[in-house]
DNA sequence: CTTCGACTATTCCGTGCGGAATACTACGTG
DNA sequence: CACGTAGTATTCCGCACGGAATAGTCGAAG
């Protein structure tokens, strides 16, 4: 009864619906966009499914096949799945765990490349961090419109808040390296700021 | 000069203070506290070393030995680390990549719970962010008061910002539950809530 | 004076992730 | 009606991570 991964999670829940064959389940999470909050990918959740089966968190429940396409295993959750992930879920939303994201290493670091240079860079940033929160919006409006409950959206509500709140930061301090209130001597070897679109 | 990750990134910016062995980078990591942005493991230093060396990022620059203690391989940043240094850096400010925290995954399978106990988690959660935000500040004022540029811990800014406006989301959220403005049915199965404290 | 623990410096190995491969079917299209 | 492309369902394999192991030295304490 370990602490399950977040596609295992996402996927007892599935199963906490009705029983289900993996492939089912990763065809649900992409129509549901889940893959916007976990990480799905076919080979993460089969290999997942058979870490719960070998947990006993979820059982075979048979095997089909229809017509002469390849078997389908179907799973269905067990009582002790049912706790694990009830404990895993009381685990992710009581506790508050570092999970180290890549920015903040970024600006510990921002000072090995010209004042200017970062601010055109957070600029960047910030532009593409709007047409996600405008993505959201127009996402939670049409949700809204279709009458869904909010509890269902609760994640993207969430997301909306902590975008909003890096948004105020980066502008701010955009706005104090622009002024000069915010500055240092950055490294001359690296300095040479090249003027290059960033490499996708 | 594919993109590097977080932990070569400060390798590689510790080179271009001046050359160094692997265990002295790990330790000046260590020192500067740059384990609580960054996951510092020596394993996984040697393994970064290994590959910035093998993409010509970093080479070779002599091998010391002092008394009888082991061999010690210093490694000297070349031009195009230096390169892939500001390249990467460049990336990381400017991009705005999906990291997929795990809390979202926990909010969007809340329903799971009863409403009730998700306020109770929540308010741990809040309490143990509050903790973590006073530790932050305490560090932010040691550090104003030594005099220190703010460049040097805008990172420190950063998190607190972000910090903030996460505990202002759980106030918020855990208000409406508690209210009865957000709710739902929780699954019978699941309902059958422990009044455990979290394993940990 | 010897033993124990802490530090120095690095290697090793199990585990898990995820992109790619597989293999077969159904369907549309010229 | 041959052919290509999209969908179904799953397995496989390489590689990166990080905790543990290794192997030596130095200092302190009993």
């Amino acid at each position: 009864m370990s602490r399950l991964n977040p596609l295992a999670v996402s996927a007892l829940a599935l199963l906490a619906e009705r029983p289900m064959h993996p492939y089912e389940m990763y065809q649900l999470m992409l129509q549901r966009r889940e893959d916007r909050v976990v990480k799905v990918s076919a080979g993460s959740l089969y290999r997942a499914v058979e870490r719960l089966a070998a947990d006993g968190d979820i059982a075979e429940s048979g095997v089909e096949r229809e017509g002469n396409r390849p078997e389908r295993t179907v799973y269905t959750i067990t009582a002790s799945g049912r706790d694990a992930l009830r404990s895993t879920l009381e685990q992710m939303l009581g506790e508050f765990v570092n999970e180290f994201p890549e920015f903040p290493v970024a600006i510990g670091e921002a000072h090995n490349l010209p004042p200017e240079r970062v601010a055109d860079l957070l600029d960047e940033r910030a532009a593409r961090i709007r047409d996600f929160a405008d993505l959201l919006d127009t996402g939670l409006r049409h949700i809204a419109a279709k009458g869904v409950a909010r509890y269902r959206v609760l994640n993207v509500h969430y997301t909306r808040a902590m975008v909003a709140a890096e948004l105020d930061w980066l502008e701010r301090t955009i706005a104090e390296l622009r002024d000069g209130e915010l500055t240092w001597a950055a490294p001359e070897q690296l300095a040479a700021a090249s003027a290059d679109p960033i490499r996708t």
